[in-house]
RNA sequence: GCCCGGGUGGUGGAACUGGUAUACACGCACGACUUAAAAUCGUGUCUCUUAUGGGAUGCGGGUUCGAUUCCCGCCCCGGGCACCA
């Protein structure tokens, strides 16, 4: 045996795949056929660090697998090479952007081939090469068709570091998400892609996909599906109405002001109060920043002399402009509910605009229910909190018959005042004469059975909290000294738990703090709708003041212009006569011109603007005169479509021919990071739909299957990269450990999907497994038939099998290191039982498995090799051990054959010494078994 | 604030459907081999305790014969969203 040379076997190898291209696929409709898809990477100057090759050592695994399976598997790979690196760099050194990105896409193609991924290298793609941006191109041209891509004048997210427009999806907090300068804003026409349309289709199909969860979850968030009620509010003396958005219309009769944006509509027609003029320009010149957070105080102004009528009460209510009404959501304005809604609360507590309670929480007595059977009795009621201002104490009531405390309760009589009602109350109960009331509580539909009366009660409850002024009090009648002793309680001592009243919760906060009650419930001062359940009645409400049922979506249009070089060209012109013309498609692609300065100018006009030459042109259509389009496109075109292209890489008619997209599409499986949920895999899902509804691909869906993996960190948690000067290169590790060694500790290191810092000492463990595996070669020979390691064996298979499929690759390997530890403590081990661990090995490793594969003189390669397969008979083990616990404590083992009947495992247990030794003396209650695993026995 | 994850030895992390917590690996200690070291191999390694035994899966409760796993209430960390009416 030669000492294991991992360069030798590498080099060996990779130059073997190099010239016979075993990854090389051809659409074979005889085969099934697996796609599988990685992110393609941005060829950075900085090159590949050992974070990049995670997913696509994951995902190569999971392709070796398959082709081990019988399946023809397409996993490409190329460069998604359009973006602001190059060309900032070209900025700096007047290199063109397409000659750094060839040399760093062939630094990127070295490295990556040194780790031995199987890609099908003969259908690399490049976005920035123009037979590929001609389809980007040509797809663009599909959307202006069907009016999905159109110019808008907008106010856009403005990086002015960058000099260039973002989408509000690449604005993080604020602030551009490639350098972190605050975002300005900024009026310009933008290119813009109408997503919103395909909204409701991009969050209902996710249905039919396998996506994570969490990755479906987040994309629903980001299109933030919401369903609610459009209603007019008539305007005062005037046939104008605004119409308003709302999830809650079950509110309308708390209504107690409406709220229109700065920016709405309606509001820039009259603005003659010039107060409001001031306040309007003062919103204008904040930033989005500043503008949308939650955190920042509300402002606003009345819009004086104008008035509402609420819908539903007929009542006058007042107009007002604030900044928490977003223009671009619902329909910009919104109908204020401050008694149920936290930012109509805030807003009203510092106008002093008024409170209307319409929706009280309903509270269910559990340890109290409703009895069947028994008489329901509705009644009005009082809580009266009674406190002592001067030692804060309360006023309790002790029951003598029941076990209750209480404070004073008592109904409301009909018409009668609830305020008056409680007065009258603590009169009577308590005879205190001078109290005053502090403030409402707020209500609550209690409900639960009244055993002192033998009814099912449910209770509108008032909850008022009263102020002692002084002792003074009137002599109380006998019969209610009777009922309850009078307990001054410490405030202290007033909890959930020692007072009975299911609206403790709602007492107790309210006693400290306002709040709105955002819940649902049931609904009161509502007229018609009163003590109906506010989840039943919305839709009706709405019909009743003649609004509509909608759905509104958070999702806003896709900003798809940017005002950069190095981009693909949208292809149009602007025609004096006949505004926007589309190039015909012939004419495509439409070049990138040569510039000598990449500089976007500070009018934020793209460099292409000042290419006198490229920019003047003739309308294709009257041939009249005609400026070329000077924007470019964001860099997630490219990356929408790629997929697709990979099918037929090097189509001159089409993007793709219809017989590929059939065979291949949808992608089976694609893995990416957790970053893109939100972005390029929304993008590409809606692209796709598109096509779909031209009739151009198969499938509604792109993707069938999407997971996602955990960044690798750098040593000690910190995020890799080139300016802290914590990379790892991975050529680096692959010249002292070798690409084997590299692969298997990214996949051993912690679970796929999670982040995990990278540990330069762990990886000695992973080299060491390698070489174990080299050296139990050695081991071969004749073998007697072991049932024991044949089990651990199949156990292997399966375990190995099931978890590459979860992407469990670190317990995976984690049992392939098992067997392996068994093999070592046998003399010998058969030819056999040697190539099964090497085929579970291979996609993890496949130079040193596929050299060890010729050590053991077999025909082809072990990558093409078919997947071990276990033997469910084999699986079976003889003996089981068996732990045996005393009162759930473990107190012994024992080994007994698979399937011994409860009754003698249970005999076998009890005799046992150290059992005895518990149960001696002891009555025994009770004994679990729990087949082939444990015993409990239960003692006093 | 809301929505997703997660919290287990000195470290990375295992644990089926509620059934022997700490697999596998790193590190460390000791031993073998060696003139010596490295490498390799072997043994040990949650913790307290002299031991019988006790205690440990972020904290506090609960359900259960039995809880890392289920339920309730908190704390902490990571990610996403954030005035979306």
């Amino acid at each position: 045996m030669n000492p294991y040379d991992h360069t030798k076997i590498e080099k060996k190898w990779q130059k073997v795949w190099e010239s016979k291209k075993p990854n090389k696929v051809k659409e074979d409709k005889k085969k099934k056929k697996f796609y599988a898809l990685i992110e393609f990477p941005y060829p950075s100057g900085a090159g590949l660090h050992v974070g990049h090759p995670r997913p696509y050592i994951g995902m190569d695994i999971i392709a070796r697998k398959r082709r081990m399976e019988g399946y023809n598997v397409l996993y490409p790979i190329g460069w998604d090479a359009f973006g602001l690196p190059a060309e900032n760099y070209a900025i700096k050194t007047g290199i063109h952007p397409a000659i750094i990105t060839k040399q760093n896409s062939d630094t990127f193609r070295r490295q990556i081939k040194l780790i031995g991924i199987s890609f099908d290298w003969s259908r690399e793609i490049n976005t920035t090469d123009p037979k590929y941006y001609k389809w980007t191109q040509w797809i663009f041209l599909q959307f202006l068709k069907k009016g999905l891509a159109y110019k808008k004048k907008m106010t856009i997210n403005w990086c002015p570091k960058d000099l260039i427009g973002l989408a509000n999806e690449e604005v993080v907090n604020g602030c551009c998400e490639r350098c972190g300068t605050k975002v300005e804003k900024r009026e310009k026409e933008q290119w813009m892609m109408a997503i919103t349309k395909y909204a409701e289709r991009l969050d209902k199909d996710l249905d039919d996909t396998e996506f994570l969860e969490k990755i479906k979850i987040q994309q629903r968030n980001w299109i933030g599906k919401s369903e609610g009620a459009e209603i007019d509010f008539e305007l005062e003396g005037s046939k104008e109405k605004i119409k308003i958005f709302t999830t809650r219309p079950d509110t309308i009769y708390g209504v107690t002001y409406i709220v229109l944006s700065p920016e709405h509509p309606w509001v820039k027609n009259r603005t003659n109060d010039s107060e409001v003029n001031v306040y309007i320009a003062k919103i204008k010149e904040k930033t989005d920043i500043e503008r949308t957070d939650a955190k920042s105080e509300k402002t606003g102004i009345e819009l004086k002399g104008v008035w509402a009528i609420n819908p539903a009460t007929k009542e006058k209510i007042p107009v007002w402009i604030a900044d928490y009404v977003l223009a671009d959501y619902g329909t910009g304005a919104v109908m204020a509910v401050p008694a149920h809604d936290e930012r109509d609360f805030d807003f009203a507590v510092k106008y002093g605009l008024p409170r209307k309670e319409v929706i009280i929480p309903r509270l269910i007595d559990h340890k109290n229910p409703h009895q069947p059977g028994k008489e329901v009795v509705y009644r009005h009621a009082i809580i009266a909190v009674v406190r002592n201002p001067k030692n804060n104490t309360y006023l309790c009531l002790k029951w003598k018959k029941q076990t209750w405390i209480t404070f004073v309760i008592g109904g409301v009589e009909n018409g009668e005042d609830p305020g008056a009602a409680a007065i009258r109350e603590i009169r009577e109960k308590t005879g205190y004469k001078n109290i005053k009331l502090v403030k409402m509580l707020g209500e609550a539909q209690s409900e639960f059975y009244a055993a002192h009366k033998g009814v099912n009660r449910i209770a509108h409850t008032y909850n008022i909290l009263f102020d002692l002024i002084d002792e003074e009090k009137d002599v109380v009648a006998s019969e209610e000294q009777e009922i309850h002793d009078l307990v001054w309680t410490p405030a202290a001592s007033i909890t959930k738990d020692n007072m009975i009243h299911n609206e403790m919760e709602l007492i107790l906060t309210r006693i400290k703090n306002d709040y709105a009650y955002t819940g649902e419930g049931i609904l009161t001062r509502s007229g018609p709708f009163d003590r109906k359940e506010s989840i039943d009645v919305k839709k009706e409400i709405t019909e009743s003041v003649g609004g509509k049922w909608v759905t509104k979506f958070k999702l806003r249009d896709w900003v798809f212009s940017r005002q950069r070089y190095w981009g693909e060209p949208i292809p149009v012109v602007h025609c004096e006569k006949c505004g926007i013309v589309p190039l015909p498609e012939k004419e495509l692609p439409l070049k990138l011109p040569k510039v000598k300065n990449y500089a976007p100018s500070q009018t934020g006009e793209s460099p292409l603007a000042s290419i006198e030459k490229w920019v003047n042109t003739k309308c294709p259509n009257c041939k009249g005169k005609a400026r070329r389009e000077t924007d470019t496109m964001p860099n997630w075109a490219g990356s929408s479509w790629y997929y697709l292209r990979y099918t037929d890489p090097k189509n001159k008619k089409t993007f793709a021919d219809k017989k590929n997209l059939e065979y291949w599409t949808p992608v089976d499986w694609y893995n990416g990071g957790m970053e893109h949920t939100t972005l390029h895999l929304l993008y590409s899902r809606f692209w796709h739909k598109f096509l779909f509804d031209l009739g151009l691909v198969p499938t509604s869906e792109p993707y069938k299957k999407r997971t996602s993996h955990g960044l690798i960190l750098a040593e000690g948690g910190a995020k890799m990269s080139k300016s802290v000067g914590n990379v790892v290169n991975p050529d680096d590790v692959i010249k002292v450990v070798g690409a084997d060694t590299l692969r298997v500790y990214e996949m051993f290191m912690g679970p796929f999907d999670q982040p995990i810092a990278w540990d330069t000492n762990n990886i000695a463990g992973s080299r060491r497994f390698i070489e174990r595996i080299w050296k139990l070669q050695e081991k071969i020979g004749k073998v007697s038939v072991n049932n024991k390691i044949e089990t651990t064996l199949h156990k292997t298979i399966k375990k190995v099998s099931e978890d590459i499929e979860e992407m469990r690759f670190n317990t995976a390997i984690s049992s392939i290191m098992i067997l392996l530890n068994e093999f070592d403590k046998e003399e010998t081990i058969s030819k056999e039982q040697y190539q099964i661990i090497i085929q579970l090995l291979a996609p993890f490793a496949p130079h040193v498995t596929e050299e060890l594969w010729t050590v053991l003189q077999n025909k082809g390669s072990v990558h093409s090799a078919p997947w071990p397969q276990f033997d469910q008979n084999r699986l079976i083990e003889n003996n089981v051990s068996i732990s045996i616990q005393v009162n759930g404590k473990l107190r012994g083992n024992m080994t007994t054959p698979k399937d011994t009947p409860d009754k003698e495992v249970q005999k076998m247990a009890l005799n046992m010494s150290e059992i005895k030794k518990w149960t001696d003396g002891k009555v025994i209650k009770n004994v679990i078994v729990i087949k082939n695993r444990i015993i409990n026995i239960v003692i006093e």
